[in-house]
DNA sequence: TCTAGATACGAACAGTGTTCTATCTACAAA
DNA sequence: TTTGTAGATAGAACACTGTTCGTATCTAGA
């Protein structure tokens, strides 16, 4: 009891920043009184999180933090911090719209739902390395899957070819992400200081002709690529090698 | 003292694998009385350890344990833990060998030191996270991308689509190499149990037809691959679109 | 032989995911 | 209305992680 007393100054602060932190809800749903933890908050914090400060941020005490708990309230909800991940990761696919699979397009719509995954991913930074990880056949995923499969066939594709193809389309997708999202929040170099696309050039440049010759003389081609260019281009790269048996 | 007797089965057993590790340096260099840690010493244990138990088991302490030290002892040599992966990844890339470009076979030295790479990957399970995450810039990836277009160029292809090629065809097989270590090192299921293939055909064929009717009459083709079939498939599909500009 | 400097390392710090346990709440049954 | 109970909520702790500080030790040159 006394104990109690001296802890209850804590308490009552927390439960009253919470009730303040609840009132938007208690509007909406007036009868949740308390803010309840729920799966659909914890995934809203938590992208809201990842997408302030990156996936190195995504901890479960920031989490728990942000819903004003402690760590050990989620796993209530969520079984482990991979779950977490991988329920992100279902969250960012569920939001992937898939178009209607029209023959005449069937490229064009492939490439369009590539990018969209690409934007949701580069949007929360770093949210490609859960993705990589990520079971594969979630039911998200597997959505996602199939309206590729419907695009791709209904371009004439043979079945095995598509189900490959769009296999190595999402690799690429979730590596090219990574890659992208680790240039946005670039580690300092050596020197403390960053490498812009000039500096990157005089590097190769500067590298012995005679064992580099080739990265020497095309050093622009090699770290050209500004935009998505490089994303666009290889996923036509892939679109070509893929010839419907019909044409 | 009671602890390190508890700990002993496994501290012994580090120490163990020290001793045989450095059984080939006392060889070469008899002076050398008391096996100084190396910045080689640190990449060979490490290497070791990830080869034996896996990327997350590559700790710190782990590695400086297999050198019967602490974790402190390998900051004087290794700047960080990303350090430490950079050069296993530059290890790596280091042991590829590069074929002299001959120009009439340039898409299957393209694939073969592709492969070699995978192979290395996948001896190392878990480290194409590393490579992934590495300093795509470093002298060792920067030797075999200018092989790599040597290789390419001398297929008569642009350099401009070489260059964006060899990107992508680098991203796909660490993104390939990282899911299928994580095949062989399974997380279990739900039900504690590992799917095997025939398994995940069955789940596929259970979902519902109406939602996912492509997913259910494709199963077998979104299953199939087994040994690297997918790999080579992709490989020839990027291949396949990079036409030559004389042929 | 004695000192100077590099090397090595024990201890500790601030984090991480996760679990154990006790409390509390809210809804069901008697 | 009272009680019982199942589930949600946390506080504290555990075993880890990477990293740093200051001290101790050991080698190499004078």
């Amino acid at each position: 009891m006394a104990d109690k007393s001296a802890h209850r100054g804590i308490v009552s602060r927390d439960r009253w920043a919470a009730q303040i932190a609840s009132l938007d809800e208690t509007q909406i749903a007036s009868r949740a009184r308390k803010a309840p933890i729920t799966v659909d908050r914890i995934v809203g914090a938590a992208l809201q999180l990842v997408e302030a400060e990156g996936f190195d941020a995504l901890t479960m005490r920031r989490v728990a933090g942000a819903l004003q708990t402690g760590p050990a309230s989620l796993y209530a909800h969520v079984r482990s911090k991979a779950d977490l991940d991988d329920l992100l990761i279902g969250e960012l696919c569920a939001r992937v719209t898939l178009p209607a699979a029209e023959p005449a397009q069937w490229r064009a719509q492939f490439i369009d739902v590539c990018r969209q995954m690409r934007d949701q991913y580069l949007r929360y930074p770093g949210i490609s390395r859960a993705a990589l990880a990520a079971v594969p056949n979630s039911v998200d995923t597997l959505r996602i899957a199939e309206g590729m499969l419907a695009i791709i066939l209904a371009g004439g594709v043979p079945p095995q070819s598509a189900a490959w193809a769009i296999d190595a389309a999402f690799l690429y997708v979730s590596a090219y992400s990574f890659e992208a999202s680790l240039r946005r929040h670039p580690g300092e170099n050596a020197d403390g200081r960053i490498l812009d696309g000039a500096e990157v050039i005089e590097r190769f440049r500067m590298l012995p002709v005679n064992r580099f010759p080739n990265t020497v003389a095309y050093a622009r081609e090699l770290t050209s690529g500004d935009g998505h260019d490089r994303f666009d281009f290889t996923l036509e790269l892939l679109l070509r090698g893929l010839t419907p048996a019909t044409s």
